[in-house]
Order: C-alpha cells, then structure tokens, then sequence
DNA sequence: TTGATTCGTTAGTTGAGCTAACGTTCGTGT
DNA sequence: ACACGAACGTTAGCTCAACTAACGAATCAA
C-alpha cells in the first residue's frame, strides 16, 4: 500500500481512532488540499490568491490606504506591500501618495484590474466547482453554515 | 472597527462578497483558528501535533520502523527525525536499531508514553469540544461526513 | 510643543510542508 | 558471487504563510 504524498485523511484501519476523531486534523488536511488545488489553478496565468483578494477589496469598496487593506484582508501590512508591489508591476492597481494625509498611499483598482479580477475569479470559480464536486447544493450550503459557524464562534473568544 | 488579528471570516459589509463564497478560504481560517487553539492548549504542557499523532501511530499499531510511521501520519521521514528525538528524550518511545534489518530502526512506545498519549489526548478532547461548541452532535458528524467527503474526493485526483 | 499614535516599509522569526542528497544496508537477478 | 537498484535514517536546505519588531515620517491629542 502507497500512500506516501496524499493528503487522506482516513486510510481505514491504517489509521488510528483517535486521530480521525481530530476535527482540526480533518479541517487542516482538507484545507491544505483546498489551497493547493487553487494554487495550482492560479499558477498557470501567474496569479495568487492574495491578488485577489486585493482587487475583489478595491473593486467593491474602493479606493483605500493600505492599512485599511489590510484590514479588510487579514493580509499584514508588512506583507502586504509586496503584494502590492506585484499588481501595480502588472498595471493592476495605482499607488499614489494621499495628499491629506501624507502617511497614507491611495490604492486604486485600475480597468486592467478589474479585467485581471475577473480572470482570476473565473479560475476560483472553476476550483470551487472542483473542490465541491462531491456535495450537492444543499450540502455545498451545510458545510459553509457549518465552518461559518464554527469560525464565528472561534473568532470572539 | 478594529479588527485586526481575528481570523473571522466574514465581517458582513467589510467583506466582499466575492471572497465569502470561496469555500478554500473559509476552510482555511478556519482550520487556522483550530490549529492555533490546539497549539495554544498543548503548549503548557510541552506537547506538539506530531507527538499526538506518532504516539497514537505507535499505540495503536504497535512498533514500527521510522519509515512506517511516515507512511501512516503523513509526517516526512526528514521532519520525523526530530520528532522522535523529542519524544526519545522525554522517554516516552524506544529508538532502537532493528536486528533483522539493520538500515531500520524499529521505535516502540512506553510505558511513560501511553500516560503522555492519554495526557495529550485529554488535552485535544478538550479542544475538540471548544471547536464544536457551537454545533450539536448531528451537526458535528454532518461537518465531519462533508469535510470527509470532499477530502476522500481531492485525494484521489 | 511634547508625546503618543498611525502609516508604510524592511527585516527577521517561526512552523509546516516538501525536496535533494548521502552513506548504509538489503534484495534481486544474473 | 557479485553488481545494481531500492529502501532506510539522516542532514541540509527550500518555499510559503503567518506573524513580530523596529524604524523614520507624518499626524493627532494633551
């Protein structure tokens, strides 16, 4: 039996009781997969997540300080600056210095952002269909109720 | 609003909506959340993840080769060098050299560390149930048949 | 006007996941 | 009998994400 690579997290009996009552443990592989299979999707058109989560931010709330990116994103403001770094290399999004308030820099989505936003969407779009392939609608639902519950509750301790 | 250092993920307006209906997203905070709070409730005691799992790998099926017990917790044969350099110096296994076959090394629980195992198995119970406070019985089996399904599903692609 | 706070930035840390290479040992085929 | 490939434990290193610390510049509050 190979199963060196895989991310399964229930081999049967070649796996111990106690470890597949580990919800964190089933949550962390599945997400690992989950990321994985978006990188992977993104990588072709040279694209990362953050990017959009960058762009789908401006494009819905607009022009923002980077602080208030970060903010909205969870993504750090140190490494937020590399992000932002890559997309305006791309033309994706403009940095210009906040003239009232000389700390800030303004960043703004561009048209080409938005174009580039809705590339990226339609790749994510496609690696949702893939991971959800399994569930129905009803389930797809449950188990975003389910892990939204259980964020939120995680979120205010 | 301040609201940096949370891994909530959906803070209602301030979220975009295109980012709520990424499944890898909402998975993979949350899985962040769990993770951290495991890390936080094992580190009074001195205990890691991977301590858990080999002495659960180890409990359960019996001595095994170094090589074994990578194949059946997905840790790295590289990584689980200094697992069991730890758990060698707490006295909880054996690493001893295999008489039948002198490249393996056949590792053994003992006694000290079936007590650890129960002592950080004790610790993940508690765990488990801040994770799942917030679902009832039928909605954590529903959360785990759902992960566990599109787990079983990515892992065979 | 002094002092605390915010902002963008650089640098560095930690941990998990993963690859490469090496010497040793074993199994297989010839 | 012996060469060759594979498996073993180990060391080293890489990547990526998450996170912390510190800094100069700018702003705000006392």
């Amino acid at each position: 039996m190979e199963t060196s690579g895989e991310l399964r997290f229930d081999y049967g009996e070649a796996t111990p009781e106690r470890l597949k009552r580990q919800i964190s443990r089933l949550t962390g592989m599945t997400s690992a997969q989950m990321s994985r299979t978006a990188s992977e999707a993104l990588a072709p058109i040279g694209a990362h997540k953050a990017h959009f989560v960058v762009l789908a931010v401006l494009d819905e709330a607009g022009p923002a300080s980077q602080a208030a990116i970060a903010d909205r994103t969870r993504i750090y403001r140190s490494d937020l600056v590399a992000v932002l770094n890559e997309l305006a290399d791309g033309g994706w999004i403009v940095r210009a210095p906040d003239p009232d308030d000389k700390r800030r820099n303004v960043i703004t989505i561009t048209d080409g952002g938005r174009a580039r936003l809705a590339e990226i969407e339609a790749v994510l779009d496609g690696v949702n269909e893939t991971i959800l392939a399994p569930l129905d609608p009803g389930e797809r639902a449950q188990l975003f109720a389910l892990l939204g519950r259980v964020n939120a509750h995680l979120a205010q301790r």
